[in-house]
Formats: structure tokens, C-alpha cells, sequence
DNA sequence: GCGACAG
DNA sequence: ATCTTGTCGC
């Protein structure tokens, strides 16, 4: 991945707004090009004392689980937090931690939302559009949509609907937990993003490579 | 006008 | 995300 020029990077909530409805239309729900190694996941954590963001990139064999490498960007936040608009202030420290790993990753599990998201650029998406990597938007909550609520066993889900099309797929990762708010990033259709989260989630809610990245990332929020 | 609202 | 201990439930 180039580094990127981050300059025209908005800094407040109305140019991101402008921007956002400007990328909206460029979106990639498509089917994944090639095989799937490994799989990365990202997430981040904060020390507002500080105003410093934490991104952690974590790289796992698709195989296996297995962790095979992890990086760290550290930057200040510059960015609010603003319902809709959270890609842009989690996306550039994202970038720069998936950017310092050595090889590029086959697919990336992002905390936050894909095409489930008021104008369809959720974090995820927004991630996936500018690095070119495949990505799964997975969330904890639900941001926009109904749905039903989908069977306690594992692996049930129900379809997340808004303005009448299926954004996104809430799963039950676990028997007996909250769903997931599963929906396609880039380069992935919703149906493979499911099958991903399923198959790296090694018996617990959350999928494998998110949660070696929170915990990565917590741990460097912490110590600095 | 009132509530909802990823991390 | 962050502030924070014990405690209810499987």
C-alpha cells in the first residue's frame, strides 16, 4: 500500500459530510477476486487525556487463526466523534497501522460499519475504498435498519433492511449472545462477509481478527 | 417536534 | 471510545 496523502483530509463534520456524499457513489459489493490466506482486523482505542488515537493491525493465518504479525499507529485524534461520519476519524490511523505490516492482507475485518450506514460508506467501506483491500464491515450495535430478531443458535441471522434493500445480515455469532451487525465493505458480497465472520470466529462472538486488534490496541492505549 | 444515533 | 466494582446468570 502507497502512503497516502492525507492533506485534503476533512476537519470538520461539514466538509466530511460533502465528501461523503461525493464517495458514496464509487461503492464495491463484488464478489472477492482471489484466495483468502489471511485475514487482518483492525480497531482502535483512545486516550483523550492526551487526545492520542491508538490503531492496531493485526494479521492472521485464514487457516488457522493464528497471529502472524501486528503494528501499531499512534495519532493524535483530530477528528470528533460524529454518528455517520466515524470513518473519518478512525480510517487515517487505520491506514497508517495496515500500511505497517509486511505484506498487504487478503481481507480485513473492520469494528464498525460497510453499506449499513445512512448514505452506504460505513467505516468499513470507507477503509476498503481507499487502501483497494477487500473489507467486512462487523459491528456491535446496529446503526440504521429493522430486522427481525434472528434465532439464539449459532449461525441464525435475519436480514437488515433500510429504505426497503438489504444493507447487512445480523448474526448470531454465538448461541445465547447480542448479534452482529454484519454488512459488505468492499469487494466482498454480504454472503461472503457472513461465511468470514462465521469461519474466524473461533467460538466467540466477536470474529478472531477483531479482537486480537482490540486487544492489541487497548493494551497500547493504556500503556502509551 | 421527538427520538435514535457504529466507535 | 471512556469513566468504573461488584454482581447476576448460564
Amino acid at each position: 500500500m502507497t502512503p497516502h496523502d492525507w492533506s485534503q483530509w476533512p476537519r470538520t463534520a461539514e466538509e466530511a459530510r460533502a465528501i461523503q456524499a461525493q464517495l458514496a457513489g464509487s461503492l464495491g459489493e463484488r464478489p472477492l477476486d482471489g484466495p483468502v490466506r489471511n485475514v487482518a482486523g483492525v480497531d482502535l482505542h483512545y486516550d483523550p487525556a492526551r487526545g492520542l488515537a491508538f490503531a492496531a493491525a493485526v494479521l492472521l493465518s485464514a487457516r488457522t487463526l493464528e497471529l502472524v504479525e501486528s503494528a501499531i499507529a499512534v495519532r493524535p485524534i483530530d477528528f470528533p466523534y460524529v454518528s455517520g461520519l466515524l470513518s473519518f476519524r478512525e480510517v487515517p490511523a487505520a491506514v497508517e497501522a495496515l500500511g505497517m505490516l509486511t505484506r498487504p492482507p487478503d481481507l480485513v475485518v473492520v469494528d464498525g460499519q460497510g453499506l449499513a450506514h445512512p448514505t452506504g460508506l460505513g467505516f468499513a467501506s470507507h477503509l476498503g475504498i481507499i487502501t483497494g483491500l477487500p473489507t467486512i464491515g462487523c459491528a456491535k450495535s446496529r446503526l440504521v435498519g429493522t430486522h427481525a430478531e434472528p434465532a439464539l443458535e449459532r449461525g441464525a441471522r435475519a436480514p437488515l433492511i433500510h429504505k426497503r434493500r438489504i444493507v447487512g445480515s445480523v448474526l448470531r455469532s454465538k448461541t445465547g449472545v447480542r448479534p452482529l451487525f454484519i454488512s459488505a465493505g468492499h469487494g466482498i458480497t454480504l454472503d461472503e462477509a457472513v461465511d468470514w465472520v462465521l469461519r474466524t470466529d473461533g467460538g466467540r462472538r466477536l470474529p478472531e481478527p477483531t479482537r486480537q486488534a482490540d486487544l492489541l490496541s487497548r493494551c497500547h492505549s493504556l500503556k502509551g
